[in-house]
DNA sequence: TGATTTATATATCAATATGATATATCATTA
DNA sequence: TAATGATATATCATATTGATATATAAATCA
């Protein structure tokens, strides 16, 4: 079994912080609502999730237990676990390492035709819209439930980076367009 | 021998298509100018160097060869490997994979003190605005060298970019620190 | 009813990537 | 001249991804 000293352990702790999950309830939840800022692999999740158990700070229910005879195993934080998250909740966050594709692609722009790069900054313009108008429905539907009480703030604010980022991306999209076909024209 | 079918073939044949490189240099050159969007480690770069030459897509020196006597081995791009770059350079973007470690640390929030993410949230503004600085001298450093004719309108386009989302970020953790000590204060 | 498809669920693995480290030479400085 | 730092190649354990295998249960449909 590997050590894990990576991060995949404190984000399915803090997952299990909130309420007890399976495996496959844990890649969904993230796929769902952490993607846009984190993703794991069922070849992460399962693993970690038995060196949590190992470790004791999860406990999990033997296969099929609570389960709908599909043999699901729900796993739970426990109170070493919390102790644990809320010392790596302290801890300074690590420098984010990002892999833009787009960016990369446009630094190397003098290898292909201006409209290669138009067409990618057109599609990542799109792709930048559809992506705001999903974090303003979620900050919508998020003050919806602040409205009957559940406090969603830590969730509401991580779309507003979203929308913040996005934002961003579109402009900054719009702007290198410009610049490209002004410098087409000379 | 891996079958490397990832990026990182792609970022070093762009990079020599520039200029012959060593792996050395190819490692800097990232370091410098392209780490805000992109990463590679050493461990990447010199195997893939040699994938390279095994598929005819770069060339090698001896080592030494141009060498200052510390056994450089150094790579150029082949006409083949022009050919794969400007292909590549067609292909969509893939949607970029990002681990932002503060926006999960801000939505696990309710398992800290609001001190303890405002603190974080501090630091995250203080490097934004370092790095929008930073940005801000890298566009007027090239807006000098195109009054200079040197063409860099596509490394400029990623400084923008730059500029743009660390702008948004900056923007965005202010306003998250407002509604966090607002949350603390109701 | 039975057949097909979709969702739930665990698990593994090859390929990819990181981060740290080992080794050695040359260049600079104290 | 000894120590330090920059240049340079290389490897390895660990971490991570992306795809796939396997199986059951639920939902849809003919």
């Amino acid at each position: 079994m590997k050590e894990n000293t990576g991060k995949s352990k404190y984000v399915i702790l803090g997952m299990l912080a909130r309420m007890p999950l399976t495996g496959y309830t844990i890649k969904k939840w993230l796929e769902n609502e952490y993607s846009h800022f984190w993703q794991e692999s069922y070849g992460q999740i399962y693993p970690t999730l038995k060196i949590l158990v190992a470790q004791g700070l999860a406990v999990c229910s033997d296969k099929g237990e609570h389960g709908n005879g599909r043999g699901q195993i729900v796993y739970s934080i426990t109170d070493a676990g919390r102790k644990e998250l809320s010392e790596w909740m302290r801890e300074k966050p690590e420098i984010e390492k990002l892999r833009y594709e787009i960016l990369l692609k446009i630094s190397f722009g003098e290898n292909t035709e201006s409209e290669v790069l138009i067409g990618h900054l057109d599609d990542f313009i799109r792709r930048n819209e559809d992506l705001i108008k999903e974090m303003k429905d979620c900050m919508e539907n998020f003050s919806q439930l602040m409205g009957e009480g559940i406090d969603c703030t830590y969730s509401r604010l991580t779309a507003l980076c979203g929308e913040y980022v996005y934002s961003a991306m579109k402009d900054w999209a719009e702007e290198a367009k410009k610049i490209i076909i002004e410098k087409g024209e000379s």
